[in-house]
DNA sequence: GTCCTCATGTCAGGACTTTGACATGAGGAA
DNA sequence: TTCCTCATGTCAAAGTCCTGACATGAGGAC
């Protein structure tokens, strides 16, 4: 394909706010801001947020784990990790017991401000939720994975 | 709402990759990365390619309407365009005319760099939507924007 | 006319993310 | 043993994006 010379759309779209992209980005950049809002009274960032969640999920997991959990890079990761660490909510040894690896748990703190938050938190997803028709809630999800899967993220 | 003690979940979920939040910045990190891979070979980034999308679309808009139409901040924006200024790939008069906006239009070189690089932009929409059922598309065009709307973007 | 409100553009500071590169430690192959 | 490969952590530089703040111009209310 792609032979011709001006390049086909994807889909017949009479302008680009039809593209599955865009749409997509919209969406991502709304939930982007309105959790942004919602943890800010919690003195949490979204990537501190996702870190924290992934850490109560799988404690003493690794940096590089983490990053992959997040859909980030490893030194965006270190980045993120560096203030949780220096805000009291992570802790990381200085050493590594067995390989490279620093594992990374939540502190009490740490804990206790995801907690906090996660009200807020959901509350956003639930928005989310309540404006689709309940019934597509599997195929939404379902064809999201789909869609990453295809762009190589898997 | 959120009288309890934990927080009750949007739906049930056995972990966090359950939730909606979760997969749709899993998509849409993907999205981005598919992205950026196609437009390198380009010399485009994300945002730049977004940014001469819409000026093909609606010529001489402002910054703040460019902003807008690409969800980001007049300050985001405003880096970008200075970039693509410098990269000759717009325009911009140094006055404004009337009130304070400054219409922004693409040069020669900016259209035909955009051109150039529809194709490979095109190609990674064809790979997500190609990954889910044809007959679920509108049904999951339709959901981001009711999502998104939901969210206050509207 | 003045005042108020709104939109636009801009500056400053901080947080996040990326690519590229490098050193270290573990484990397997020869 | 040595060599190779892989994963991890880290540094550096650049780009992107945000909040907060400020000045300017247009239009309406008064």
């Amino acid at each position: 394909m792609g032979e011709g010379g001006r390049p086909e759309p994807p889909h017949e779209a009479g302008d680009i706010t039809e593209h599955v992209g865009y749409r997509l980005k919209r969406a991502a950049a709304a939930l982007r801001g309105a959790m942004d809002q919602a943890l800010r009274e919690h003195g949490l960032t979204v990537p501190q947020y996702s870190c924290l969640e992934l850490l109560d999920e799988r404690p003493g997991i690794s940096g590089a784990e983490l990053a992959r959990g997040t859909f980030v890079t490893r030194q965006s990761s270190a980045v993120v990790l560096r203030g949780l660490q220096e805000a009291g909510l992570v802790t990381r040894p200085a050493t590594a017991e067995h390989g490279r690896a620093l594992p990374v748990h939540l502190t009490r703190e740490g804990l206790a401000r995801l907690e906090a938050a996660r009200g807020a938190v959901y509350a956003v997803e639930r928005r989310m939720i309540d404006a689709i028709p309940p019934r597509r809630l599997d195929a939404l999800l379902s064809d999201l994975d789909r869609m990453a899967d295809a762009l190589g993220d898997g």
